[in-house]
RNA sequence: GUCUCAGUAGCUCAGCUGGAUAGAGCAACAGCCUUCUAAGCUGUGGGUCGGGGGUUCGAAUCCCUCCUGAGACGCCA
């Protein structure tokens, strides 16, 4: 709707005495679309024009009606409301829309540029739980949303493989654990042993001691402890690429805190050599007190390194080794202190592509209003949820439409499309309560309801295939009725939608031009005939429903959700 | 204590860089399948936009303040 926003303006600017661009700025959808499809609230014109702002609309909307580029501009009080010429508009948007809806989407503002992306990010040995879906689905979101938008994307699992918890997952196992009982069940079992290590450090607290012992070990190289540390990796791994692959989430690295583990030394040479180290309390930090912060540790009082040092020495590798020149990081908000931190020392490190790093923050997961302790074996697993999402999509599926071909597939598609859509659909940064009535549900805003709604569409595609009606690449439009406008204007907003989308980071608003379209194509559906239409009409709304089809499986595609041909 | 984020209908949330009577979904109730998939569509009820100030022609939106919740605040990541 760019395109239209500036020919208004560019028409009402003169008389406003004002920029095309300044004008366009001020463009707006009215609140009501019978109102009109554009309006132009003229009150801030009125103090330099000296007139009122209902004159001024009204002159205005005269140079608009004058123009003749547009179909009514009327005025309602100090508001021009300009209606568009629907046919034209059609012509353009639903027609592209059909052939190339990426390109109704997304103009490639960042063809040349490289980003990497660090999502998902799970630590070994630990359980991949519901709250790992935001991380998860957040991420792999904005990959496909930032590959669309012309980037070179690189998708990184920084996976949690290093740290003093290994030695208290090795204590464990040598006392409690088997390595049959672990084969079976890695993760649940390895969680088991590292509760109970909690559990019996309360009444037996040289267990720590112990625990400290065997990660020391690991640090140096020994035998025995780099072959289990190795092993729970290899194990947990398997698990976790099962759980990706039902999501159908990819990655280019896993590359885990580990391999950093030699790149660290560089960094810390660097900083002392750029005189930005300085030492407090035993430590050596990064002063940050005239920027607010406080200090970043990058050796501790003991002499060893931290994950501030780390989380450099990856940036650096991501950057200097990858080629990355935007760093993304979809890390929860709990870490914003720590990204603003690292990005500010990388800048004091003379990289300036610092400004091109991003934290990526969203809300912490709760269950049933409760914060999930995985220390206390509190967890709920995403293959329990995704497993009976799908069994309800099945049920559902049994009920309504037991003769669907592929069912145990589109089950799939669905159950885990509901879960999905269910956790990207909301603002990234608010705290999700995570209920399974919520997850179950399939009415409404929902991941099936988009799905179903793409299915419907395909639907009278296949009818008209089987009728043997031609389905045209593209249209000519006539006459374009309301509920057909109502898809066309979003259409022409799909632009807007998806650069706001990337600026803000933010994979819900696809989520909701996604349900928007939805309902518009539900509606338009339900109140005329497509099939049954006259040649001349069923041509335009075959274009438009096959339009509908390409937007929906564009915005599920972006989301990570399938979109099955039938359900 | 300091900083950050959030507070909109019974519940879950939209509301774009301030703009016209604050919108959806769920739940409740009432309609719509001899016609392209009813996982759909339509309608009804439901709101002092946390409270109070301020800026402005105009504030859910910006500023101040208070209340509530969450998180962060040096050797975990």
């Amino acid at each position: 709707m760019k395109s239209q926003k500036y020919a208004v303006a560019e028409v009402a600017a003169p008389v406003l005495n004002a920029t095309a661009d300044e004008v366009a700025a001020l463009v707006e959808y009215p609140p009501q679309p019978e109102m009109g499809d554009l309006a132009l609230p003229c009150f801030r014109f009125a103090k330099q024009l000296r007139t009122s702002p209902q004159l001024i609309a009204a002159q205005v909307a005269e140079a608009l009606t004058a123009s003749g580029r547009f179909a009514t501009a009327e005025v309602a009080g100090a508001y021009v409301n300009i209606r568009l010429n629907r046919a034209e508009v059609a012509n353009e948007f639903v027609n592209l829309a059909a052939s190339d809806p990426a390109s109704l989407f997304s103009k490639r503002r960042h063809q040349g540029d490289t980003a990497a992306i660090d999502y998902s990010s799970p630590n070994i040995a630990k359980p991949f739980g519901v709250g790992h879906l935001r991380s998860t689905m957040i991420g792999q979101a904005l990959a496909r949303m930032m590959r669309c938008d012309g980037f070179t994307v690189i998708g990184i699992n920084h996976l949690g493989d290093w740290g003093t918890q290994f030695g208290k997952n090795i204590a464990a196992y040598l006392r409690w654990g088997d390595e049959e009982t672990v084969r079976q069940n890695p993760v649940r079992e390895l969680l088991r042993l590292y509760v109970r290590f909690h559990q019996e450090v309360e009444n037996n607290p040289e267990l720590e001691e112990e625990g400290r012992m065997w990660f020391k070990r690991l640090e140096s190289g020994d035998a025995e402890a780099v072959r289990l540390w190795r092993w729970f990796i290899d194990e947990s791994l398997k698990e976790f690429r099962k759980t990706y692959d039902l999501l159908g989430v990819e990655f280019d690295h896993y590359l885990g805190e580990s391999f950093y583990n030699d790149k660290m030394q560089a960094v810390i040479d660097e900083l002392r050599a750029k005189n930005l180290l300085i030492e407090s309390q035993g430590a050596e930090v990064v002063d940050l007190s005239d920027v607010d912060m406080p200090p970043c540790i990058i050796v501790k009082s003991n002499g060893t390194s931290i994950y501030a040092t780390r989380d450099l020495a990856a940036a650096l590798y991501r950057h200097d080794v990858l080629g990355a020149n935007h760093l993304i990081y979809v890390v929860g908000a709990e870490q914003k202190l720590h990204f603003a931190q690292l990005f500010e020392v990388l800048r004091r490190m003379g990289r300036e592509w610092a400004a091109n790093c991003r934290h990526v923050a969203f809300g912490l997961m709760k269950y049933n209003g409760k914060r999930l302790s995985t220390r206390r074996g509190q967890v709920v697993y995403l293959e329990d949820v995704l497993a009976q999402a799908v069994s309800e999509a099945a049920r559902i599926i049994e009920e309504k439409n037991p003769s669907l071909p592929n069912k145990e597939q589109v089950a799939r598609d669905v159950g885990i499309g509901a879960v999905i859509f269910n956790d990207l659909k909301n603002y990234r940064l608010h705290e999700v309560d995570f209920r399974f009535e919520d997850v179950l549900n399939f009415d409404g805003e929902t991941g099936p309801y988009v799905q179903y709604t793409h299915a419907r569409a395909c639907s009278v595609l296949r009818k008209a295939e089987a009728e043997s009606v031609r389905v045209p690449e593209r249209a000519s439009f006539t006459q374009v009725i309301e509920s057909e406008w109502t898809l066309v204007r979003l259409f022409a907003q799909a632009n807007e939608v998806f650069e706001r989308a990337l600026d803000d980071m933010d994979p819900s608003q696809i989520a909701r031009y996604a349900l928007d379209v939805s309902h518009a194509f539900n509606r338009f559906y339900h109140d005329a005939p497509i099939l049954g239409a006259e040649p001349v009409l069923r041509e335009q709304r075959l274009v438009l429903t096959h339009a509908v089809r390409r937007v929906l499986t564009f915005s599920l595609y972006l989301l990570g959700l399938k979109a099955p041909e039938a359900m």
